[in-house]
DNA sequence: TTTCTTGCAAAAGCTTTGCACACCG
DNA sequence: CGGTGTGCAAAGCTTTTGCAAGAAA
């Protein structure tokens, strides 16, 4: 099984809760749609193939990967609450392109060094960051 | 006058916009604030003097204060958009403690350098960016 | 059978908008 | 005056919740 399946597997066995058919086609259509996906467009994907699936179930199901770790909460400043898959691996941080909106992923250990330092300049202990680089991307920026 | 009302007004002058005396008030108080309130908390603490001011009025007066480049809005996950008065000068960034709440602010140029390679290494220009640093100060991890 | 889930609709938060009146320039 | 701004209430959006029926263990 693929890791993040299982993972998602064991945290519903662990805490008590039920594998259904709704949690099982979400979670494929997740992982198979590119990342960064709001709720609603989800949701919309998901319709398609299984129009009697819930808006709520969406939701809910969406904020269970989350708890499970499976997948993370993002909010780039649109009202939408999105959705990425853990790699489990390294964090990586986001360039958005205020234009376009395209959304790439970049990682830079150097910076995350610098960030650990700064935390413990004032004494925090950092257990998740964010950064968000906005600007314009290569495309955008030629016209 | 001070920089950031000078700022505004030029604003307003410039954008046909007018002076009101709601809008005076706002910027008063939004002036003598803590950074980072919530539309809310910066309303409720307009009324305790200003009880006839409108919920809306908050709303659109800061909004007006981002457009002018004098505030910045914030978004820290929890569902409210927060606000905070340019300094114009250098931009920093937040250490947000997930315990009590304590938002420290700082700048390190060093990560921003970093920032601006790792955007000249995907042909991004960037006009501004997020950084923030999420877990417990200090006090909050001493338990 | 017992407990957890679902789908629906309603409710809840935060933010925006329409409108009539008031105010600024 | 003419165009903006205000306050109120209503509407909009996204997200959450209550509930009865349905599905998993």
């Amino acid at each position: 099984m693929a890791p993040l399946k299982k993972s998602f597997s064991d945290y519903l066995a662990q805490k008590g809760l039920k594998t259904t058919r709704q949690r099982e086609i979400i979670l494929d259509e997740f992982l198979r749609c590119p990342s960064h996906l709001s709720t609603e467009e989800l949701y919309l994907r998901l319709r398609k193939k299984h129009p009697s699936i819930g808006y709520a179930t969406v939701y809910r199901t969406l904020k269970l990967f989350a708890e499970s770790g499976i997948a993370e909460e993002r909010h780039f400043g649109d009202g939408q609450t999105r959705y990425e898959s853990s790699t489990s691996e390294e964090h990586h941080d986001h360039l958005v392109c205020t234009a376009c909106g395209a959304i790439l992923e970049f990682e830079d250990p150097r910076i995350e060094q610098l960030q650990d330092e700064v935390a413990r300049t004032h004494g925090f202990k950092i257990s998740r960051h964010r950064l968000e680089l906005y600007g314009l991307c290569a495309k955008c920026s030629e016209t």
